[in-house]
DNA sequence: TTTATATTATGCGGAACAGTATAAAAATCA
DNA sequence: TGATTTTTATACTGTTCCGCATAATATAAA
């Protein structure tokens, strides 16, 4: 019951604080990862904590005295997950960059995290929280309905830009088209999940951008 | 444990075939009908077979003798969704009718089916299914690309149609239009499911409309 | 009536489940 | 060295789970 990986300091260099008693056998960043990586296999539900305690290594009691109750894991492990998505996102976003382009590698980092998964394609942890746990769950739903609403803005400032940019008609709505890249994306989240191969997905994506900033 | 509706005939008229045992207490109409509400509500992992014995007011057994065991029930369940959701939409998929028009009646009528619901919206049954159980079930990941499938190629139809009546651009793309339907059907799934209400979700679907079709 | 058949009703059995209580272990501090 | 603190490890509790075995019940056929 101890996770595999050897332990670096947490932040290279800084001296570790010499805490008092029995030193800690997992690091909670890597445990979190690894209950995420269930989370988005196999769902809330269909998830044990036995098979958490499994995956990250630590026993059930480690588990509860790290992160608290599963409900309160799973939402610590979509933070991580919103966390992450974001970081693989943010450069796109605010590197000035010709609509297209910038679509186009928006929703290649989507795909990849989307495909990715040794046990078939994890989708979209929002669109499968949303799905699950969001209509129950008040605290949840908050957390969902604010991913969407952030990935809406994200695309309605690229699609404002590139209007004030001369990349779009006049006639062209940033709300509506961001609309239309956030509904492209839950698309393609879902076809994945569906294991719709990767190319298929990609035509979808292309076909989208064409209609969204013309031919 | 009786379902609590009185049994009519089930075909009016027909008479009834004078089977030789006990005879049954439920409608396996009806019941599968209150699965399939439970499973839109809950998801498969989180319902229980007490769950549905009680939604049914069958009990285990007769569940299992009628319907087999719970991935069994839930495929049922399935088919049973998307007959109805055929049923309800074919009528406008078939008649001849403007693009606008016909699009804003199948919306609204995918509105209807994923805001419906008691303990809150109850989604698409189809994308929930993706969402979870379609990764790692073979069989049930095909019904699910079968049910993508085919409304890519019902509003594939449509778009095709309109075309060639002049109401699309020569530059339009049937497919890739029919694309973007389906991804709205899917963001405002997904989003229902969230409890957005439906002002919002009427407005992504005008706007994704005017895209489609042009303003 | 009796027999055969089909269904309902009850409840068992073993496994898995979430969460916790308790004890052992490993470190620091005095 | 011994006391204190923090974590790990084990195992327990009570519940819920799925599937089925068994018995009771209600009908048609003989």
């Amino acid at each position: 019951m101890v996770q595999k990986d050897k332990r670096p300091e947490a932040k290279p260099g800084s001296v570790s604080p010499k805490r008092r008693g029995r030193p800690r056998a997992y690091q909670p960043e890597i445990a979190l990862g690894r209950a995420l990586d269930l989370f988005r296999k196999d769902g809330f539900a269909a998830t044990s904590l036995d098979d958490l305690s499994a995956a990250t290594g630590m026993n059930r009691p480690s588990l509860y005295g790290a992160f608290g109750d599963k409900r309160e894991l799973y939402i610590k492990s979509y933070a991580r997950y919103c966390a992450d998505a974001r970081a693989a996102m943010q450069e796109i976003f605010r590197k000035e960059l010709p609509i297209r382009k910038r679509l186009e590698r928006i929703f290649e980092v989507a795909l990849d995290i989307y495909l990715s998964g040794d046990a078939g394609p994890r989708g979209c942890f929002t669109v499968m929280t949303a799905a699950s746990e969001a209509v129950a769950d008040p605290e949840i739903r908050a957390l969902v309905l604010e991913g969407f609403s952030e990935l809406d803005k994200a695309f309605a400032v690229c699609f404002r830009l590139a209007k004030e940019k001369g990349e779009l008609t006049n006639s062209a709505d940033p709300v509506v088209l961001a609309q239309l890249a956030s509904a492209t994306i839950h698309t393609i989240a879902i076809r994945a999940r569906a294991r719709v191969p990767r190319k298929e997905l990609e035509a979808i994506v292309k076909g989208s951008i064409n209609v969204m900033v013309g031919v």
